[in-house]
DNA sequence: CCTGTCTGCCCC
DNA sequence: ATTCTGC
DNA sequence: GCAGAATGGGCAGACAGG
């Protein structure tokens, strides 16, 4: 970044360093420094501390003061989405890799310091310890005597204690977040750890995933709901990771992370920020919820999109009713040439006002309304009860409609007109078989009175 | 006090 | 989150 | 391959207005 770029020669005396060296040693010698920035950086990503230290001593003396310490969140190891199993073994290619579930909560880096106190981080470096003082009480059981320090790499997911299982990600998302008492928890988590990037002192960024994992299960004790490790599988056998990817989706996960075990898999954020893999059962091509909804409005573009438009307001067709209620918004996996072909296509088909038969939530109206015409598919993740979309109202929830999780563009349904788009009613068709693939790994469901207690 | 709207170095 | 694009 | 920049749903909190 331009940050490492005006900093990376600092202070001015050691430029001196670089001059009689070749052209091709000396931008050797500058990358390496741009380097060892940068990991500075990701270990301790706090400019008042580095700053100083930069100015003073020199980057090649910078990982002397500036490190990993317990306390201070760092940069978080990001996956690349992969469009199938043999994607991966392309990519691990005779070296070992490890899969993982890949749960459906909020990343969570769980320090414990000498002291004993505990602080946990977003995936972002925002300190969430007061929304879950549950987890700060939690870890002093987990973790084995040995540890005096550490900081591990989770996934705190909704946990039900009477069905004993795991809960969506929108649960999860009703959990108050700030200050939180532990006496009024309502929704309870429990942690899938997968990784240790620090312990009793040292860091361990720098060792292979294979020996993170192996400290990892030396050090923590697992309690069932509370604190577990990601459920994983080595294998290179495609069938067994398809069967795996399967089990993950029942088990009521997104999909699988894949993860290098020797080679190259460090936790080295400045030398590869997405040096995991992850495989999603909507990232297979086929494979997935995928709708053909109609184009009912359209949103003015920002930025690199000033000048067309930036976002279209999609609908799903009433049969019952002859009505298009809204579903979601749509700004994502067009060609910069598609939106600016389809901008052009929509101004012949401009309303001055929205039809009668359109049903949409007040509070979000699209900058122009569209006549129906358009009819696209678009692929999603999820199906969710929304408090502002109309699709499929009544139909599952009495006054809610549905939306759709992670939608994108995936093509023109040229062959379509608007009466033929998805259904609300299969709409709710899908919603409802989202949610018995989520049933087929539940218990009972749980009494009224269950729920209240738990 | 209620309700609606808007924001977030938000979470995904 | 997903996706595309310029480098 | 990478980083940056467009864009998605939806929640608790904060805020504004009645």
């Amino acid at each position: 970044c331009v940050w490492v770029c005006v900093w990376v020669v600092y202070p001015p005396v050691t430029l001196d360093a670089g001059k009689g060296l070749t052209s091709e040693a000396r931008k050797a010698w500058l990358e390496g420094r741009a380097l060892t920035l940068k990991q500075t950086y990701c270990e301790l990503p706090v400019f008042d501390a580095i700053i100083p230290v930069l100015l003073k001593e020199g980057i090649e003396n910078l990982p002397k003061h500036c490190h990993i310490t317990p306390g201070y969140p760092l940069k978080p190891m990001l996956a690349h989405p992969t469009k199938g199993i043999k994607e991966v073994l392309k990519r691990f290619d005779r070296t070992a890799f490890v899969c993982e579930y890949k749960y459906d909560g909020e990343r969570a880096q769980i320090h414990v310091l000498e002291s004993g106190d505990v602080h946990i981080f977003s995936r972002n470096q925002e300190n969430n310890t007061s929304k879950y003082p549950d987890i700060v009480a939690r870890m002093a059981e987990v973790t084995r005597s040995r540890v005096k320090s550490c900081i591990i790499d989770s996934e705190v997911v909704a946990w039900n204690r009477l069905t004993e299982k795991i809960q969506p990600f929108q649960v999860l998302t009703t959990r108050k977040r700030k200050d939180v008492d532990s006496s009024d928890i309502v929704v309870q988590v429990c942690i899938y750890a997968f990784d240790l990037l620090f312990l009793n002192g040292q860091s361990l960024v720098r060792e292979s995933y294979s020996q993170r994992r192996a400290r990892l299960r030396e050090c923590f004790r697992e309690v069932p709901g509370e604190f577990l490790l990601a459920q994983s599988l080595i294998t290179a056998n495609t069938e067994e990771i398809g069967d795996f990817l399967e089990l993950s989706i029942r088990d009521s996960c997104e999909g699988l992370m894949i993860k290098s075990l020797d080679v190259d898999s460090s936790y080295e954020i400045a030398k590869r920020s997405h040096n995991w893999l992850k495989l999603k059962k909507d990232y297979l091509a086929g494979v997935g919820d995928s709708l053909d909804l109609v184009v009912v409005g359209a949103y003015l573009g920002k930025g690199k999109r000033s000048g067309s438009y930036g976002g279209f307001l999609m609908a799903c067709y009433d049969l019952e009713n002859e009505e298009y209620q809204s579903i979601c918004k749509i700004g994502t996996g067009f060609k910069d040439e598609d939106l600016e072909k389809y901008t052009k296509h929509f101004q012949e088909h401009l309303l001055a006002s929205p039809r009668p038969y359109y049903r949409w939530e007040s509070s979000l109206p699209p900058d122009v309304w569209l006549d129906a015409s358009d009819v696209w598919e678009v692929k999603c993740a999820d199906l969710s009860i929304s408090p502002v979309y109309r699709a499929a109202t009544g139909l599952v929830d009495r006054e809610k409609g549905i939306s759709l999780r992670f939608p994108r563009f995936l093509r023109v349904r040229d062959d379509k007109k608007p009466e033929n788009a998805t259904t609300a009613s299969q709409i709710a068709d899908l919603y409802r078989k989202q949610q018995q693939i989520q049933n087929q790994t539940e218990g009972t469901e749980p009494t009224q009175e269950n729920e209240d207690f738990y």
